[in-house]
RNA sequence: UGGGCUAUCGCCAAGGGGUAAGGCACAGGACUUUGACUCCUGCAUUCGCUGGUUCAAAUCCAGCUAGCCCAG
């Protein structure tokens, strides 16, 4: 009997695709569409595509009409509220930086999403993640890089663990965007030329940071001053959710010449502005580690590196320094370590584990 | 109140008679399943004000105004 696989289908292209192959390839595949921060109302409108965008459900019902394949919405937007939106608005006030599409890809698309699907019966499930999954040698699983380097999504999916992992397809992983489009032409998918998903999507209209004062209430962050690592006081900032680490644009201070946010204090509402070399840094720690490709790290180990989404990533040694805690030193110096974002580390093009990044560290 | 200096885009700043450089900031776009970074494009018919000299002035002259620095 075939294996029932539950796609997770955003009605973009790339889910669209996945659930094709995996047709192709005999599973029993059945569509699902998660319903995450869109109002009910608003899904009419048509938006852009890819993870969630508006008209997420329309599209992903058509295409598995054309699939002819079940289509199931299941509604998980008290999850995202939690663990992505107030998540999201809780690490800004913290003076963090944070990547809500980990976070949904961790709490929502996974733990979530998998439990419910292996309740109906399902032996996996899959997404359209530019991404594939290895067994190694040691026995356990690893999210590998995609064939296309330039997509590569394997980042995001660092927090996976062995028992999602066992559980998870990932079929497009084996080609470029543009073989999935020619796929997706060629099926007949209405959804082929539907333009690639960016930004946050539950902020449409970009303004993370009018999002935050919206949700933030009574403990919206107060304006304070920009000054630099001497404290000398350089001008009066918006409030430190508007900043992230690296910062050049926004800051409204016309020093002259360009300058970067390198420090943010939530204690005192400062934010710290230098120098593009002071941006720079070669050491980090961070904590809440996943163990992926490696099963622990007792004695200290040269990786690659990736400090954040579409970084090229670095060489540097990690080293456990805590229970859960890992520090890592780079051999160049990498530009803006951002709290609250993550450090994914690669070996051979798979993953061995990540974690969050809490700060440099000397 | 005498004497001197300076006034060019939001900030800094070239230009010293021939028809307004540049940097920063800002805006728009590209890139992007996070925030950033980066890249591209745009950004003073006008040079404190008023007159004058000249074919031609931000550039020379006069007066006025404002700011700064010395004197007292």
């Amino acid at each position: 009997m075939a294996k029932k696989v539950v796609v997770g289908m955003s009605g973009g292209v790339d889910s669209s695709v996945a659930a094709l192959l995996l047709k192709r390839q005999g599973y029993d595949v059945v569509g699902v569409t998660m319903q995450i921060w869109q109002e009910e109302s608003a899904q009419d409108t048509a938006e852009q595509g890819g993870c969630c965008g508006y008209s997420a459900v329309e599209d992903a019902r058509q295409v598995a009409e054309v699939l002819d394949i079940p289509h199931y919405v299941m509604n998980f937007r008290q999850d995202f509220r939690q663990k992505v939106m107030d998540y999201f608005v809780a690490e800004y006030l913290a003076g963090r930086t944070p990547n809500p599409c980990i976070a949904c890809n961790r709490y929502v698309k996974w733990e979530a999403m998998l439990h419910r699907s292996l309740e109906i019966g399902a032996d996996y499930i899959a997404t359209g993640h530019y991404a594939g999954i290895i067994t190694l040698g040691n026995g356990r699983y690893a999210v590998r890089s995609a064939v296309t380097a330039k997509k590569d999504q394997t980042y995001a999916l660092y927090s996976l663990t062995q028992e999602q992992l066992a559980h998870t397809l990932m079929p497009v992983g084996d080609y470029t965007k543009e073989e999935i489009r020619q796929i997706a032409e060629e099926a007949g998918l209405p959804v082929a030329n539907k333009p690639d998903s960016q930004e946050i999507c539950f902020i449409p209209d970009n303004d993370y940071a009018a999002f935050i004062d919206r949700e933030a209430k009574e403990r919206v962050p107060r304006p304070g001053n920009f000054v630099t690592k001497d404290g000398e006081v350089l001008g009066r900032h918006l409030g430190i959710t508007h900043y992230t680490v690296g910062q050049r644009k926004g800051l409204n201070l016309a020093m002259g010449h360009p300058v970067f946010v390198t420090q943010i204090r939530p204690d005192t509402d400062e934010v710290v502005i230098g120098e593009a070399d002071e941006v720079f840094g070669t050491t980090l720690v961070c904590n809440q580690i996943n163990y992926m490709g490696m099963e622990g790290l007792s004695e200290p180990r040269e990786v690659l590196a990736k400090i954040r989404y579409a970084h090229a990533g670095e060489r540097c040694l990690i080293e456990k320094t805590g229970e859960d805690q890992i520090r890592c030193v780079f051999q160049k110096p990498v530009r803006a370590i951002t709290p609250g974002q993550a450090v994914v580390f690669y070996e051979d093009g798979y993953v061995l584990g990540g974690g969050t990044i809490i700060g440099p560290a000397t």
